[in-house]
DNA sequence: GATACTAAATTAATCTCATTAATTTCTGAC
DNA sequence: GTCAGAAATTAATGAGATTAATTTAGTATC
C-alpha cells in the first residue's frame, strides 16, 4: 500500500489545488494544514511535498489559481457588455466585488499572503493578476475613446480604480465597513462602484 | 533568578508591544515567535502569559496600538491644516500613505490580521480605527461646507476615499502597483489620491 | 518468469514553536 | 523571622511542518 496501483492513482497536485481552495470557504489560509489538504486529496501529508516545494509553495499555487479564476469571470463579464465601455467598468467592479464575497479566504490568500509566498523577482510577469490589471486598463480606454475622463493616463486611472474596489472589499471582508444596520456588507461596497462611476 | 528584583523589573506588557512593533518593521507579523519578543523585552516566553492571553492576544494589542499611532498621526496633520479642508483632505490621505511605507509590517497586522486576532463582537465599538474613520468624515464635511461633493452622504463618501487609500497601500505593499520604472513605489499610490482629489 | 531499478507513497523521526505544568525566588504583612 | 501570594523560570506537552527510512508497484533486462 506504499505506492498505489494504477486504477486508483490520484492527481495530486490538481486536487489539491482544489481541495484547498475549498477549504478556503470555510476556514483561513493560515489555519489549514496539509493534514487536512492530503486527508482530502486522499493521501498523506508528506506525499505533497513530491509535488509542492513545501506549504508556501502550495499556497502560492492556490494563490495563482485564484487570479486565474478571477481573470475568467472578468473575462466573461466583459464580453456580456463589448459594446458599452460605462456598462463594462461598473459591471466589472461588482463581480469583483461578488467574487470577493463568494470567496472570502480565496481572496484573502490572492491579496494578503500570508508572508513570503514569495513572488519571486518580478512579482507581476509570473502573475495571472496582470491580466486582470491589462483588462481594466483596457477598459479604461475604451471608456476615453467615448470622452470620459479626458487627457489621463489609463494606467493610472486603473490603478486608482482598482485600489478603491480592492480597498472597499477587502474592508468589508474585515468587517470595517460602516454597515447601515441590518443590510448586506457589500452594499457598502457597491455603493463604492457607484461613486467611482458618478466621479467619471 | 525566578522572581525579579524590585530594582530589575520590568514592564513586560508594554514593553512587548513595542518590541513587537520594532520587528516588524523587518520581518512579518506571521513569523516573529514569541521567543523572539521575550528576548527582546528581556525575559522568557512564558513570562508573557501573565499579560496576554496568547500570540494572537499581544498582536491585538499591537494591533490597537498602530491604530493609536495612526490616529495621533492623522490628527497632527488635519491640526496643521484646520483651515483648508481641501488640503486637509489631501495631506491626510498622503500621511496615510507614508504611515503604511514606514511601518509595513504593522500596516499589514492592522488591516490584513493573521486571522482570529478576533474583533470579538462588534468589531468597530473598540477598535480605534474608528476614529480614524470619523475623522475622514469631519474632513468631508468640511469640504461639502466650501461646496464641494455636493448632496452626497459624508459616510460612504468616507468609506470610498478610505478604501481608494487603503487599497492603494495594500497593494503598493505586494508590490503590485504599476512602477514606471526606477520610480518610488509609493509615487503611484500619491497619484491615486491626485487622481482622487481630481474627482472632488 | 525471476531480478534489479526506479517511482510513488507510506510510516517513523526531527525540529520548531506555542502553550501549560511544576518550581523557584522575591515581596510584604503579620 | 515566617508565611502567603506574586512574578518569573525551567521542564514538559502537543500540534504541525519538514525530512529520513522503508515499503510496494511498475518496468526494463536477462
Amino acid at each position: 500500500m506504499a505506492r498505489p496501483r494504477k486504477d486508483q492513482q490520484i492527481d495530486i497536485p490538481a486536487r489539491a489545488v482544489e481541495e484547498t481552495m475549498r477549504q478556503l470557504d470555510t476556514r483561513e489560509a493560515g489555519a489549514i494544514t496539509l493534514a487536512q489538504v492530503a486527508a482530502a486529496v486522499g493521501c498523506r501529508a508528506p506525499a505533497l511535498y513530491a509535488y509542492f516545494a513545501g506549504r508556501e509553495a502550495l499556497l502560492r499555487a492556490v494563490h495563482d489559481a485564484g487570479f486565474r479564476l478571477l481573470l475568467e469571470e472578468k473575462l466573461a463579464v466583459a464580453a456580456r457588455h463589448a459594446d458599452a465601455p460605462l456598462d463594462r467598468l461598473r459591471e466589472g467592479g461588482l463581480a469583483y466585488l461578488r467574487f470577493a464575497a463568494e470567496h472570502p479566504g480565496l481572496y484573502r490568500l490572492m491579496f494578503s499572503p500570508p508572508a513570503a509566498a514569495d513572488l519571486p523577482d518580478d512579482p507581476f510577469a509570473t502573475d495571472a493578476g496582470a491580466g486582470c490589471l491589462a483588462m481594466l486598463e483596457r477598459a479604461i480606454t475604451a471608456c476615453q475613446a467615448e470622452g470620459y475622463l479626458p487627457g489621463r493616463q489609463a494606467a493610472q486611472v486603473a490603478f486608482t480604480l482598482w485600489s478603491a474596489v480592492h480597498g472597499a472589499a477587502s474592508l468589508v471582508l474585515q468587517g470595517r465597513a460602516p454597515v447601515p444596520a441590518g443590510q448586506d456588507a457589500m452594499a457598502a461596497a457597491a455603493g463604492v462602484v457607484d461613486d467611482l462611476m458618478d466621479f467619471i
